[in-house]
DNA sequence: GATATACTCTACATCGTTGTAGAAGTACGT
DNA sequence: ACGTACTTCTACAACGATGTAGAGTATATC
């Protein structure tokens, strides 16, 4: 029922191949060929089985995204910024979800399901430095975020302890000496929060700031409500606050929340910055100041890297850390109304090991 | 170089036959044979291929989810809920981005690129009404939201107009009269807007208001921004206000923004409403009151209409329209902190029609 | 004018799986 | 003992494309 190459060639009075040739723009083909064979597809509304053409050449132009939920504002933009970077290189993107449980995550890594792509593109946030071994697999694969260091495989992440410290400095520039962390995540060594927090405390010794466990507020799970409920115990304990880093803008904004049930004033009592960039934190009231961690770029290196990868090449492997920026608005008093105040720009770096990839099976 | 379902066969001494019976769980093999075949996948590390039984059984196992863009919440929480509904039946999906744009809207149904997924899962935002024809598409399809009615492709809609209605009821049950809109088309007649305009003025007229058109807000993108914009002209036409009712969340968000600004008290000074229920308006100061449109049932709905299409149904199409609820939290004064309380429930419906779909091809 | 080179196209095997048809073995009722 | 039905397994031919090798012309080079 399905046109076939074999019902364009009959049509064209040409063999199969050169219809194949036709369609994926090999050169040597005469002109008028090329004219018949694109009347008879036209005509018969033939259209390429990608299934025989990807067990053919072992491809299948797909790479999977895999991200633990795309209701976190985070990694729906991150999402968003990968599908657009494949695009335009002529990539399609496979979404799964992980919802940040362990196991679905090392089921990733056991690559029951990779089979549909070419390669895969990893977020994880279940799985710590333990499980490294985990991620030495036989397919190409790009690690994202900072939830493991040093795997066999590429790394993008983020500028976290220089951007945390800069985030940090900035509230303290703004004369700000009671600086509260929301999002923390005890006995971390390893992970977007024990690397922000490492940030905060430089910035603290830095500026000789002592510092004061009691402003360190823990929260599981980072999000909004986390983020409230944690800033509603930090507010509550008495502790004097003249400033809030939240870890990430999701709890940033759970956090505003807290504050203004209490009817704080921001930035005059309490100042507040967050961690992401996400777009929300550009339409809340007042705006709240944020890290941008160039998600543009990572998800465009990322992209990259996967791709080269899946192109065989045999480079070491690199861990990227692109540009990011501190990025002032209302809720550090650094612009009034909206508008947006760039006051620190942490440079990124390209690391190359020496390790090699393994050979992708 | 890659382990093929004859290594296999030969390791455990049976046909390729075999190895395929167990892999696919076919009942009668017997146990020992099956669990030497096992043995072999183990010990060998097998990976059935994929594409190989794509193109032999003519099924890829994977639909597309065609949204404007993953950054816009709403769509966001949508492609989430997809995913899951997708995930439990053994599913998985490949999410394609149009921006919104004309152009790439119509290539999904030229269907260029259709040829990865067994169906299409398309929620257009830029064609309409005069684009039906190109909705007649020879792979499944199911179409998502308002832009297009009587297209001959099941359905999955929003009880746009009963919803609006209520939520507009339920501003004038609060004792509002001088209700805004912010997010009208002007000159549409579908689509989510002009269906949402219908609903609210339906309610006007049953409560007896007049209608007044300057309390009609435009706004092209629905967007925060325009949201924001659309407010902030209403706002400072003038015109007596005390309600607000933002036809989606996006753009309730920015009319948050924008009445905080001015200084405005809500719900005490002006009430506000949104439509879609996102995340975001459970963490605003005041929480925002919604419409949830049953965007859950709307992701199950979906895929299980494509899943019967993909299987070969010829039923006649449907167009099936979930529950949906008005959810009062602070913004209209329904509760006082956090929580939220459903004030109307407006039952769904299943349309079936006497159209055929055409023979998928 | 002979040889080399490039162009244009074809025939055929092949990618790794599953559907089909049927062979061999087992179980059971009569 | 024999037919019938079921179980278990195999051989072989697809699915629809592309890579390889090479045939036949046309064009360039010496």
């Amino acid at each position: 029922m399905p046109v076939r190459m074999q019902d364009v060639a009959q049509r064209a009075g040409v063999s199969v191949k050169t219809v194949s040739n036709v369609v994926n723009g090999y050169p040597h083909v005469r002109e008028s060929t090329r004219r018949r064979v694109e009347e008879a597809i036209d005509h018969l509304g033939y259209r390429m089985n990608v299934s025989a053409r990807n067990l053919r050449t072992r491809r299948t132009g797909m790479i999977t995204l895999n991200v633990p939920e795309l209701s976190l504002p985070y990694f729906a933009e991150l999402a968003d910024s990968v599908i657009r970077a494949a695009d335009e290189q002529g990539w399609s993107v496979l979404i799964e979800q992980t919802g940040a449980e362990r196991q679905r995550e090392l089921e990733v890594l056991a690559g029951r399901r990779r089979h549909l792509t070419d390669g895969v593109l990893f977020s994880p946030l279940a799985l710590g430095q333990d499980d490294l071994d985990h991620f030495d697999v036989d397919f190409p694969l790009v690690v994202l975020g900072e939830r493991v260091f040093g795997a066999r495989a590429d790394h993008v992440t983020m500028n976290n302890v220089e951007a945390a410290r800069a985030a940090t400095a900035h509230l303290i520039t703004t004369g700000r000496r009671r600086i509260a962390v929301v999002g923390a995540h005890a006995g971390e060594v390893i992970g977007s929060a024990a690397l922000r927090l490492a940030g905060y405390e430089r910035a603290l010794a830095d500026a000789g700031i002592p510092f004061d466990p009691a402003l360190v507020g823990e929260a599981g799970l980072w999000h909004r409500a986390t983020g409230a409920e944690t800033m509603g115990r930090l507010l509550d304990s008495g502790t004097g606050i003249d400033a809030v880093f939240a870890l990430n803008d999701a709890m940033a904004l759970g956090a505003l929340h807290a504050l203004h049930e209490r009817r704080i004033d921001i930035p005059g009592d309490i100042a507040l910055i967050g961690f992401d960039d996400v777009d929300d934190v550009r339409y809340t009231v007042p705006t709240i100041s944020s890290v941008d961690p160039g998600r543009d770029e990572i998800a465009r290196t990322a992209v990259d890297l996967l791709v080269a990868r899946i192109g065989g090449t045999t480079e070491p492997i690199r861990r990227i850390v692109p540009d990011a920026r501190v990025v002032g608005r209302e809720s550090t008093g650094d612009v009034r109304g909206d508008g947006e105040r760039v006051v620190a720009v942490m440079p990124g770096r390209v690391e190359d090991t020496d390790v090699s990839p393994l050979p992708a099976g």
